[in-house]
DNA sequence: CCTACCGATCGGTAGG
DNA sequence: CCTACCGATCGGTAGG
């Protein structure tokens, strides 16, 4: 009875989002034609759309995907009971682990939103700018608090959050610092600054 | 005698670099088609390649122009007479200008490189990888002399690149704050940190 | 600088 | 899941 998986994580649809993610990373959306995908997956080309209706959804699937992933994870921080630079400081390691831990998918949503089609397109920047701004007001209480310097919130908030984007460049460096340190010198950095 | 103008600055050619930037950062390269191109310049699509010779002519021109630029500064930068503090506040503040005035031309360069034909694609990538090592070895530098704290040089470099970067996303809140406000603000965050 | 046009490639459908 | 194929669009050229 070898047909019973452990959930719908090697269906055919999961296979095709996996190598179109790992395609449009290595070619942009555009220029990764879905010929190539099949290729990639192991079909012809038509047959894709026995298991996806377009290439735009396959798009739409992951860019949705991970927004709502960041967005459910700061509903959660934001009712725990720490103040504002514990809650920060959850936030920002919850970024890191999400880029090394789903590399992909983060990277395609970052970087390939703009090949949305409406109405996802505008769906997508409303949710995304929604994120940021209840991060600013998460600075913004921690200036109030006197947690923080009296810092522009919005300055901050985009300097962490470039920052945190950042760790795309670091498949590169992986071999000489383990996760767990570059986690900690990251957030020690965006926090404490770096300065002895 | 109106002929005679102020550098080469409206030259056809150079209209068509900055509609083209314009248009690589609105669509992306590969979507960004030859015939929207013209459009935005005025004339019909074949009378471009009386100007360039090719689509990716146009990227390989952006891009490292935009290298060229940061390449220099860093040759001056290293050859000033401060210590690696100042050093890197200058680097960093020159980013800084760079992102608000040549902002299309540093997006497209940061953004779409990916799609340079080879040899350019390498020496591109050779180029930007040098420029990063170079940083790292300012960090150590700093390190070595007591001025920044025991971080992972490479987590530093990669961590204040990316801030940097992020400058892409300010022209939505470009109204609240001033030019000189946000450098002091981002200055301050990635040199001293976000805690009082 | 234009009109006319080329071969290549695209996302996707028909039909089985 | 395949073969056969569609209309649309691409970057670029010929020729004037």
């Amino acid at each position: 009875m070898g047909k019973i998986k452990t959930g719908k994580n090697n269906s055919k649809k999961d296979v095709i989002a996996r190598k179109a993610a790992a395609l449009f990373i290595k070619k942009g959306y555009t220029s990764a034609s879905m010929r190539e995908l099949a290729e990639a997956v192991g079909v012809e080309a038509p047959s894709l759309y026995n298991h996806i209706g377009s290439k735009s959804e396959i798009l739409q699937t992951i860019c949705f995907k991970i927004a709502n992933e960041f967005t459910s994870h700061l509903d959660n921080t934001e009712n725990s009971p720490v103040n504002a630079l514990a809650q920060l400081e959850t936030i920002i390691r919850f970024h890191i682990q999400m880029m090394l831990n789903n590399f992909d998918e983060v990277y395609v949503a970052n970087h390939e939103w703009k090949h949305l089609k409406e109405p996802f397109l505008s769906n997508f920047l409303f949710q995304r700018r929604g994120y940021e701004k209840r991060l600013v007001v998460l600075l913004e209480s921690g200036i109030k608090s006197d947690l923080f310097k009296k810092i522009n919130p919005y300055v901050a908030v985009l300097t962490i959050l470039s920052a945190l984007r950042g760790l795309e460049f670091w498949q590169q460096h992986k071999k000489n610092i383990s996760n767990q340190q570059l986690e900690e010198d990251m957030v020690n950095h965006l926090i404490k600054g770096l300065i002895k």
